[in-house]
DNA sequence: GTCTATATGCGGATAGAC
DNA sequence: GTCTATCCGCATATAGAC
């Protein structure tokens, strides 16, 4: 087991009272966003006053970067853990569980992950440089892997830059609708997503949707 | 010429002052979202003094909401209007304009479609319960379309339900990225949408990426 | 319909005791 | 490390002249 990452419990290896502060502005940040939150409500659902916050965080913008840097690390990590698999697998095989572990992220830390997606105007210049940086990574890995499908004739795509951002985007924006009360899983969602993606990226392998919890083989057809 | 919505011109048939509050506004807004602009931001750039604006809306909220809802009101009718002309076209033609249109407009006017797709939670309470009757009956449109596409063998989807909201989701998400300095015109987002989502959707119709300005004919293959 | 001036409250952040 | 008390600037909105 790897080093603890969000998917492992969010901010668990901070230390308690931190984790208590961002865990509050996460709802809040997730909710009304982060303009519309105040210290005081982060403080307070924190069990805190509201200076208490100052002695953990040197401002808002502070609480912000640490869930917004936090989350993109752990997002590439998931990425990089699938893509860089050493095993000798399919495009196919690598981009559909690339797919279905980000889109789960994406639902089952919802509120984090639109943290995440949706508040980057509101980071510090450095903050923001450096996870800018982390996204084009992400990016990165993804539109190679979607190359190199292409290049061993798994799967069939005009545009490969544009195609891997369609299909980011619309993992990524599993956060802005995901509901946990609504009738479908994380898992229901980015199963469903793997097989979405691979039909839009032109898979050779059986396009129909998977019902059962097997692996995609490729060579099935 | 049906009257004129967003796509005509943005907001064309408001009063002058109004008209240029509204814009003001949704460039603030969707630049810096709706609680980090201020009455004053909005009033100057509408070349007002600060309290001139409340001559025209009664509250920062007012502005949002005209803007939110023009903007939903414009999308239903971008959907309905293809979807409902009566020319007899298929399912998957139909499919392919709606995604054509709605994603092409979600480029076109990013910044008002991404205070109309990030702003709801700010809505007063009213507002926010007619915008999301709006959003209901574009996500129903849409998904009677695939379930009659599926019902005309024309579509292989598992979960039309799933599936529509994973289309529009898309589309939506254009809203978010899109740059009008980049590469990529509206027009070219949209075709390669057209085409991405007819394979998602499991289209008979020839799969490959359009690359000429034809419509797809469903009875090539 | 637009302005200047301002009331009023709230929010980020700090001071300083314990 | 937490608290209470508070500073101070800013933002929404109003008052009232023109």
């Amino acid at each position: 087991m790897p080093a603890p990452t969000l998917a492992d419990g969010a901010f668990a290896t901070l230390p308690e009272t931190q984790r208590r502060i961002v865990v509050a502005a996460v709802a809040a940040f997730a909710e009304r966003g982060f303009h519309a939150t105040t210290t005081r409500d982060i403080a307070l659902a924190a069990g805190l006053s509201p200076a208490g916050l100052y002695v953990h965080y040197p401002s808002k913008a502070a609480v912000l970067a640490q869930v917004s840097r936090t989350g993109h690390e752990a997002t590439l990590e998931l990425v990089r853990a699938v893509l860089e698999d050493p095993r000798d697998t399919s495009s196919v095989d690598r981009l559909r569980a690339v797919v279905e572990t980000f889109t789960s992220w994406h639902a089952r830390h919802h509120l984090v992950a639109r943290v995440v997606q949706y508040e980057l105007a509101a980071l510090p210049a450095a903050d923001h440089a450096e996870v800018a940086g982390l996204r084009r990574r992400i990016e990165g890995l993804v539109e190679a892997e979607v190359r190199r499908g292409v290049a061993r004739g798994e799967l069939t795509v005009d545009e490969p830059h544009a195609a891997t951002r369609a299909v980011l985007s619309l993992c990524i924006d599993v956060a802005r609708w995901f509901d946990p009360a609504g009738r479908e899983s994380p898992q229901d969602v980015s199963r469903l997503y793997g097989t979405l993606v691979l039909r839009m990226l032109g898979a050779r392998t059986p396009p129909g949707v998977r019902t059962e919890d097997q692996h995609a083989t490729p060579e099935d057809a």
